[in-house]
DNA sequence: CTTCGATCCTGAAGGC
DNA sequence: TGCCTTCAGGATCGAA
């Protein structure tokens, strides 16, 4: 479900909700059935610390809680919500309770997400981080970066911008989003998309991403903010989820395929690239 | 090493 | 109305 938007959008809404500096008293794990079993061990280890600041690493939730930190992946329908009482609902499988006196609660129906405690000191090492590729919003990170690291990848351009590993963030809808934006075509191979493209790709990912948070998010099916409403996002996407319409550049119809098992929308007119090994 | 496909789940939506 | 199939914004794993 989220993409770099949606869990920073959600990062800013959780950091600014625990500016008082809430203490975790209890933790209630409903059900420890999710993608990976819940470590109820270490998360009971939390109680007693204040939660301070929420941030985000690519599409994980970071809770610093002093020494240590609550890690949250969302995996594809995840979602946290705060409740002034236990009241409890299908597919709640944490809860944490607050000295203020309310819960914060994780519900996650397809069980794609998880839970995990670090250490907030060695954050970055930590086996779910460290083999993560860059931040697309950090400034230091240069299109001649990405092209030098893609330059030996026969691997078609919109699963390589896709794969945490290369690069951050970017899921299914921005990825054809951001493509589109840039005028190439998803389909071309990593290692043919020149210098010129590589640069007006990272800007196009970085614009779809700033442009998705501004919205607080996109919501197409299952995405929630804290709030429980919808992101305000999903009347500016140009291609995704468009199929046989017309292109809103040229009036081409719009194109799908499915690449690595996802749906990948494009204009075969306006997104330069054919195919290329 | 890279790359591809299958796989983990539930629920919403569409066809008949 | 109801049953059945398909599909969903993620990412790991094993096989080739």
């Amino acid at each position: 479900v989220p993409e770099l938007p949606e869990v920073e959008s959600l990062a800013r809404e959780l950091s600014e909700s625990f500016q008082t500096h809430e203490t975790l008293v209890r933790v209630h794990c409903l059900r420890p059935d999710l993608r990976f079993p819940m470590p109820i061990e270490e998360l009971e280890s939390l109680q007693g610390l204040r939660f301070s600041e929420v941030t985000r690493r690519a599409k994980y939730l970071l809770f610093r809680a002093g020494t240590k930190s609550l890690l949250s992946h969302l995996g594809m329908t995840g979602t946290w919500r705060f409740e002034s009482d236990l009241r409890l609902q299908v597919h709640d499988h944490l809860a944490l309770q607050f000295s203020s006196g309310r819960y914060l609660i994780y519900n996650d129906p397809r069980r794609f997400g998880y839970v995990d405690v670090i250490s907030t000191d060695a954050i970055g090492s930590s086996r779910w981080l460290k083999h993560l590729g860059p931040e697309p919003l950090d400034p230091h990170l240069k299109a001649m970066h990405l092209q030098k690291h893609a330059s030996g990848s026969s691997v078609a351009i919109k699963l390589w911008i896709m794969d945490q590993k290369n690069l951050v963030g970017v899921g299914n809808i921005y990825a054809s989003e951001a493509l589109f934006r840039a005028k190439i075509s998803p389909l071309k191979a990593a290692s043919r998309v020149s210098n010129k493209e590589w640069s007006a790709l990272l800007k196009a990912v970085r614009e779809v991403l700033q442009k998705a948070i501004a919205g607080g998010g996109t919501t197409l099916r299952d995405y929630r903010r804290l709030s429980g409403d919808k992101g305000g996002h999903q009347s500016h996407l140009s291609v995704y989820d468009r199929e046989a319409l017309p292109c809103i550049r040229c009036k081409t119809k719009i194109r799908m395929k499915v690449m690595g098992g996802r749906s990948t929308y494009w204009c075969p007119k306006c997104q330069k690239g054919l195919t290329g090994k």
